[in-house]
RNA sequence: GUCCCUAUCGUCUAGCCCGGCCUAGGACACCGGCCUUUCACGCCGGCGACGGGGGUUCGAAUCCCCCUGGGGACGCCA
């Protein structure tokens, strides 16, 4: 074990989303690469927002992507003690001071600030307020100087600098006495020994204050990486409207977890040309030099063909596995047909998502199913019929039921007939499968097995005219 | 508005730190061709970028400055 300790904080006012995904796989990544801890903290200090559905979700979500974590989780719900001491602490040493403001009123002075112009700051009324009215709610605020600079090396970024005069005195205790997030996170990253915080870019603006009260609770300071934002493809941040955010909705959309954390890995990192990644290969070569510095663009094309390329060389057994819900939820039922991963070697390199792989497996366990009309009418004609029954007459008398089996019955049935395979192919494949487009005639046949093939084959003839 | 971050093909990026090997490489998407019993896969080819302006230098995508563009933050949310 290295001293490296990293964290991943979500607060569970939701599902996990792309964003967040990735900033835990950067996290994840780096712990195992330097064999460091990998640390969850639920951030739940939001009691309103926040809700047990929403960390399992996270939590489900982490381990669909195999993101597995080496502490935790902590639920900050739980350490509202030790925050309240710290409060406590910075009051007594009058690094921070009851506030009686109320929230209209710092709302009302806010949106003047933004209207003149210039940049919304408390404007520090109850700084040196020496009484204590009774009965009248306050904040905590923290104190922070006015003079200076503080500036931190950003793992990422280079080196950034803040005027100290930038910074307020930010709300440290809100007046119901539960703690706020710019406070707690400070705590807790020092109190947990976290060394690297890495996290999303739009943290950047909160680092010189959290880096202030580090300071006046005698912390020493961690080391940041901020990783840049994911956007959507007009360039405003991901959100809902970009289309799934959810990592949990890829799977129900029929991606596999590797898709996602390579396509991930690579928004915004990368390792020369390459571009196909497993998760040990991700861990061996991953590195915060080679994390970029510009916020990226989420392209669900490159997603997709990941997708594709990860079912296509994924192992059929598994597959299969996965497979089965998405066919249960297009009400197909397996049992009693063709074993499912045969079916699905016919399917891998066709298939860009489970999904459309449960589409295309259905009329294997559909006995009933319908011939597409068109489909019909262009191949399942009267002087097809002969060819069908010469064909028909060969399977029957194929010894080997395996692919040259197959293939030699229709070589058989060609010379015998003396048509080429693009004469009869397609009737053979809508007889089949119900339309015109399926893994190959040969494949389909040896899946289905002899009885099912000839049933078939019998249910297309009957259906011409 | 203020502050912070950022800037190579439509998108993800290599190259930039240590200037010349860059007539800028790869991938996705797109277009064309090949393969072919359908749909796909695959293979081959094509389209396509150093935001603008100043410097420094024999030479700049690479170093410096300005401008512009884009993003983020400015909560008793995290």
């Amino acid at each position: 074990m290295s001293a490296l300790r990293v964290r991943f904080a979500p607060s569970p006012t939701g599902y996990l989303h792309i964003g967040g995904a990735r900033t835990a796989l950067f996290n994840f990544l780096l712990s195992r690469k330097e064999q460091g801890t990998f640390v969850l903290r639920i951030e739940d200090t939001d009691v309103a927002r926040s809700t047990q559905e929403s960390t399992d979700a996270i939590l489900q979500a982490m381990e669909w992507l195999g993101l597995s974590y080496d502490e935790g989780p902590y639920y900050q719900s739980e350490r509202f003690d030790l925050y309240r001491r710290k409060v406590e602490e910075l009051v007594q040493s009058g690094l921070a001071y009851r506030c009686y403001c109320s929230a209209e009123e710092l709302e009302a002075k806010r949106e003047a600030a933004l209207k003149a112009g210039a940049k919304p700051k408390y404007d520090g009324t109850c700084l040196g307020r020496t009484d204590h009215p009774a009965g009248v709610p306050f904040v905590v605020r923290f104190r922070a100087p006015q003079d200076g600079e503080t500036t931190f090396p950003d793992r990422i970024k280079g080196a950034i600098t803040f005027q100290n005069e930038e910074l307020d005195d930010l709300i440290i205790q809100r007046s119901d006495g539960t703690p706020t997030y710019n406070f707690v996170v400070v705590v807790d990253d020092a109190e947990m020994g976290i060394t690297l915080v890495i996290r999303g870019d739009d943290h950047i603006n909160n680092t010189p204050r959290q880096i202030l009260l580090y300071g006046a609770l005698g912390y020493p300071v961690p080391e940041f990486a901020h990783v840049p934002m994911i956007l959507g493809a007009d360039k405003t941040r991901l959100s809902k409207r970009h289309g799934a955010t959810s990592v949990m909705a890829y799977r129900d959309l029929g991606y596999l977890p590797e898709a996602l954390v390579n396509y991930l890995a690579r928004l915004g990192w990368s390792h020369g040309d390459q571009e196909i990644f497993s998760m040990e290969e991700l861990i061996e070569k991953f590195s915060l030099e080679n994390v970029g510095r510009s916020a990226g663009v989420f392209n669900p094309e490159k997603l997709l063909w990941l997708n594709a390329h990860y079912i296509k060389t994924g192992d059929p057994q598994r597959l299969a596995g996965l497979l089965e819900g998405h066919l249960a939820a297009l009400g197909v039922a397996t049992a009693g047909g063709p074993p499912l991963p045969s079916v699905v070697r016919t399917l891998q390199e066709r298939a860009k998502t489970l999904v459309e792989m449960a589409d295309g497996a259905a009329f294997y366990y559909r006995e009933d199913y319908p011939f597409d009309a068109e489909a019909c009418a262009k191949h399942l004609t009267a002087d097809r019929k002969p060819v069908l029954e010469a064909l028909v007459r060969r399977l029957e008398a194929v010894s080997d039921w395996n692919h040259q089996g197959i293939e030699e019955a229709f070589v058989a049935v060609m010379e015998e007939t003396g048509l080429k395979l693009g004469k009869f192919g397609p009737a053979v494949r809508v007889a089949l499968s119900g339309g015109t487009a399926s893994p190959g005639i040969y494949e389909v046949l040896e899946v289905l097995g002899r009885s099912e093939s000839l049933r078939r084959l019998g249910r297309g003839i009957d259906s011409i005219v």
